[in-house]
DNA sequence: TTGTACTTTCAATTATTTCCGAAAGGTAAA
DNA sequence: TTTACCTTTCGGAAATAATTGAAAGTACAA
């Protein structure tokens, strides 16, 4: 397969996959453009490689930075930001977990920490007080279990599942 | 807090955050609705409880149905299809992981193979490959490894994370 | 076979999200 | 200052997704 036939592919995939994920499909993109160069690339790069407009390249480099997949560079001499992708995958995947558990999983664990104290004893009382109880022992302990692998060190998730996968 | 107002609270939020998971905000209603009910309900009973049409009831208790999270009931004597929802919470996170393995991870496992092969050595060339063979550690770890905790049984997890988070 | 009590489908509507591009905002050099 | 060059904001257009409601389909009992 050729280069840029597979850039192509991988960047439109990489779109596609990204909105699976619940992320705009231009900011998987991005990514994916920054991913692949080996070098930084200015704004204009980027709205001309995937012919985006300014404010949508903008925003999206803006989110990414957010995300902390993306830095800043500035070249001595010029005025032009120039944007390269954090390449160390295990940050990566840090760093997409710790977003999504934000997201998806922490408003789950206030809500349900507000849901306590009921106080009937009716069939449909206790029944939804179990329910609570369930989702609560498994909300905390995905919570805790990500936040552990988030903070561990590479070698943890290598090495740990490995050994797991044989 | 009264029941009445947990309920509600518990349905509206579920909703939420089942948006925040990617799936439909009427689906993941209907979900909480049928996992708080002691008794299984008709799509008349869901329709009126959260206030939708039964076109909208009738394609999102098949989406359930069609995820596993829920059942279809049938009563002697009755035409009346009712519906519940599977209380194993176990089970419930094991059925949401397939799922959601099968749409993030799967489409991404299956492109990455399709772009071996590059025959090129220049610079964006190598640093594409690179990549590529890094996002495909990561990934293929992370598939086998959701794979294990899928079909590992209750203890596996809980007694593992239990242990991990002290 | 017809009537009844449901379930399912689908075209049209409505809501939500994403994107564009022009205008406004900043900043550094002249 | 003013100019030149970038970045950011924002209202509305365009694309997607969810929802409705009515019509069509199905199965059972009489």
């Amino acid at each position: 397969m050729k280069f840029a036939e597979g850039k192509d592919k991988f960047i439109q995939s990489w779109g596609v996959i990204g909105s699976n994920w619940g992320i705009n499909r231009t900011m998987a993109q991005i990514h994916a453009l920054l991913l692949i160069a080996p070098e930084s690339l200015s704004a204009e790069d980027v709205m001309q490689d995937l012919q985006i407009s300014r404010g949508n390249a903008n925003m999206n480099l803006r989110e990414l930075i957010d995300w902390g997949l993306v830095y800043k560079e500035l070249k001595p001499g010029e005025r032009k930001e120039y944007f390269y992708a954090e390449k160390d995958m295990w940050d990566v995947v840090k760093k997409v977990i710790k977003r999504r558990k934000k997201k998806e999983l922490e408003p789950m664990v206030k809500v349900l920490n507000e849901l306590d104290n009921i106080e009937e004893t009716t069939p449909e009382a206790e029944e939804f007080k179990k329910v609570l109880k369930d989702i609560k022992l498994f909300s905390a302990k995905a919570d805790s279990t990500l936040d552990r692998l988030v903070n561990s060190e590479n070698n943890w998730f290598v090495g740990t599942f490995m050994k797991m996968i044989k």
